[in-house]
RNA sequence: GCCGCCUUGGCUCAAUGGCAGAGCAAUCGCUUCGUAAGCGAUAGGUUGCAGGUUCAAGUCCCGCAGGCGGCACCA
């Protein structure tokens, strides 16, 4: 049988019993399909296509085709697990971004990642044999029968409708709607990754079953590269840069509640005036509210009812209090604390406010999930007519401001929820604001539909940092709740008093958990302007170069620039390595040469060459770099 | 909160149930040095906390706390 793959024809190779598919061998490029695809759809490797079918390739850097490869190798894990625990029972085993998992009651066995490299031996026996996934379509009364010792698989098929459709692969059968790779020998390149515990269906009044992670590649370089960006990742994760470059501590006594060191406080610092700075540009006024504000105030918000579980409350004079999990109740006070005409707006109240929220212990995770944290928070009370130009107006600031950390984004749209107020009108036509505002943007945007607060429409901005992963960090929420709640008012041309709406947006989200962003995106060796020592000064011989290397110390701490003299007792090359672990963007060397001629030596971090250049330029160069917000 | 795992000097880690150790960092000397670790000495510990088993516990058991991997949560 023939089928075309990129004008070319191609025999299939390998077209044995029954199965349609499904290995073509490109003799030029040696390159092996996993399965084939016509236009969009994936072939299931038992469905027969038309003799001289266009096809592609599906290999593992194709989305569909990594996908199946490990939902193949998902099936393929459960099996080694069956043979090993014969009393195990499967939930659920789909494909996920990087890999797979497959959730596994083991009964009353217990298994750690201990018990991974017998698990993967089993696996590579498995695969050696070249077992066929066969697919198999029985009557929903015939699967209840097959799957009647498994309840899990027997609740699943409850739900399904019409034939269910089942996969081999010799002694081991599982529910699978497909496709997958012709036989096990395709499943060669994996490795178990990790292990947790997961509700069954996700819901926490279940029961927990052992869920198991796993990943699997097309070729042993795929795999290797992706267990080196997990390498990566794990030698930039920012609790473990953070400890070493001094930048937060935790402590038993306050868990979720970081503690910011010296150096963090300097990029801690520098973002908030870097934010001020854009901020008052753009007309935000600065405020600052109560950490802890009294028990009416959050009824009449409605956070005593709806968020009590997350709030810390106390007594003050026998009267309840709570510290604030949100800055915009005392947003709105500020608000009514004077009239408003509706020329006054958008009146842009911006807050770096220090919420407080109790998240669950197992959910805290070092600066990226705290109990306690710096959001910079903005409430704009504005005329409907006004949403869409303020929303894009937002939207530019957040444009520049993540440009500059090199953070690239994408949007997501949520709309109206079943358990919305307001009018439904007013709904519709929001939405459509905001999904305009996003095709103006330029950038790429999603829709998560009925995804919305109950208060309003939301954008939320998701980006992607320099290992491939997402974070929310910025979003715009348009909110009728609150300022009716607060009976919020201007007054309008007529001398009428109008509800205003409102937008809570953030840029950062956390202030603290946007630096751990930033640890991690930065591998720790943050830009000049971040960085708590911007230079090093080392002179080669403390007697000899000790002047003049104070001299340019001062030269440059007269510019303004975080600059640290290193005259310690020991080699320059320790110094210099020093300098290096540090991640300081900057190390100058100072020699004879330097002191004859009135210059420096310096060195960009990761970097290994030296350039001289007269202390006056190089003086100008860094201060470039840091006003840039350059990388160096 | 739930499931599993982990917790030994400031940091990273070692120690078949049998005398708690190393490297880095620190301190003090020696060395005065041109691009990633010079040499030596000193100090540093109720092995997370609290119980239990044992002649003997860092090691085994129970409880608690904190952390890690996930799940759930994130009006």
């Amino acid at each position: 049988m023939k089928i075309v793959y990129q004008g070319k024809e191609f025999e299939l190779e390998d077209h044995s019993n029954g199965f349609a598919a499904a290995k073509i061998v490109d003799p030029e490029k040696k390159n092996k399909a996993l399965a084939y695809k016509v236009g969009e759809k994936i072939f299931d490797m038992n469905s027969e296509i038309p003799d001289g079918s266009e096809i592609s390739f599906v290999m593992g850097e194709d989305k569909d085709g990594f996908e199946m490869l490990n939902h193949s190798c998902s099936h393929l894990m459960a099996q080694a697990i069956k043979h090993l625990y014969p009393n195990a029972l499967f939930g659920f085993g789909p494909a996920i971004e990087e890999g797979f998992y497959y959730d596994v009651d083991f009964g009353d066995a217990t298994v750690t990642d201990a018990d991974f490299p017998k698990i993967e031996a089993e696996m590579k026996k498995i695969s050696k044999e070249a077992i066929p996934f066969k697919r198999k379509e029985i009557s929903m009364d015939e699967a209840l029968e097959v799957f009647k010792d498994n309840h899990y698989k027997v609740e699943h098929i409850k739900e399904l409708e019409g034939p269910i459709s089942l996969y081999e692969q010799g002694d081991f059968i599982d529910l699978c709607r497909g496709p997958h790779v012709p036989n096990t020998s395709y499943l060669k390149h994996f490795k178990l990754l990790s292990i947790a515990g997961a509700y069954w269906r996700g819901d926490s009044k279940n029961k927990q079953l052992t869920r198991i992670y796993a990943t699997c590649w097309p070729t042993e370089e795929a795999l290797k590269n992706y267990l080196d960006i997990l390498e990566r990742r794990k030698a930039n994760d920012h609790r473990r840069l953070g400890k070493e470059l001094g930048i937060f501590m935790l402590s038993d006594y306050g868990p979720g509640l970081p503690f910011f060191l010296p150096n963090g406080m300097i990029i801690k610092n520098e973002l908030m005036k870097y934010w001020r700075e854009i901020h008052i540009a753009e007309g935000y006024k600065e405020v600052e509210t109560p950490t802890m504000l009294s028990r009416e105030l959050w009824e009449t918000s409605g956070h005593w009812d709806h968020y009590k579980e997350n709030m810390y409350t106390t007594k003050v004079d026998d009267k309840d209090f709570a510290i604030k999990p949100m800055n915009c109740p005392g947003a709105l006070l500020v608000y009514k604390n004077s009239l408003h005409s509706y020329k006054d707006l958008p009146l842009r109240i911006a807050e770096f406010g220090h919420v407080h929220r109790h998240e669950a212990s197992g959910a805290l995770n070092g600066l990226f999930r705290v109990r306690g944290f710096t959001q910079d928070d903005s409430h704009i009370l504005l005329r409907r007519d006004q949403i869409g130009d303020e929303v894009k107006r937002i939207m530019s600031i957040f444009d520049r401001m993540y440009q500059v950390f090199g953070l690239s984004y994408y949007i997501v749209l949520s709309t109206r929820p079943d358990d919305y107020i307001g009018e439904k009108s007013f709904w519709d036509e929001s939405e459509r604001i905001l999904a305009e505002a996003c095709k103006d943007s330029g950038h790429e945007y999603k829709i998560n539909p009925g995804d919305g607060a109950f208060y309003g429409p939301k954008l939320d901005f998701k980006l992607r940092d320099s290992m491939g992963r997402v974070w929310q960090c910025g979003t715009i929420q348009l909110d009728v709740n609150l300022p009716h709640r607060f009976g919020c008012t201007y007054i309008d041309q007529n001398g009428e008093k109008v509800e205003p709406v409102m937008l809570h947006r953030v840029v950062f989200g956390s202030v603290e958990r946007f630096i751990g962003i930033l640890i991690e995106h930065y591998g720790g060796a943050f830009p000049t302007w971040l960085a708590p020592v911007q230079c090093k000064v080392l002179p080669v011989n403390a007697q000899a170069h000790g002047a003049y290397a104070s001299e340019v110390v001062k030269a440059l701490e007269a510019a303004g620039v975080r600059v640290k003299l290193d005259d310690d007792n020991e080699k320059l090359g320790y110094r210099l390595r020093n300098a290096q672990v540090e991640k300081v963007p900057f190390t100058l060397v100072i020699g004879e040469k330097e002191v004859q001629n009135r210059a420096v030596t310096y060195r960009i971090y990761g970097q290994k060459d030296q350039v001289s250049v007269p202390l006056e330029e190089f003086v100008a160069l860094i201060c470039k770099s840091i006003a840039d917000k350059a990388r160096y």
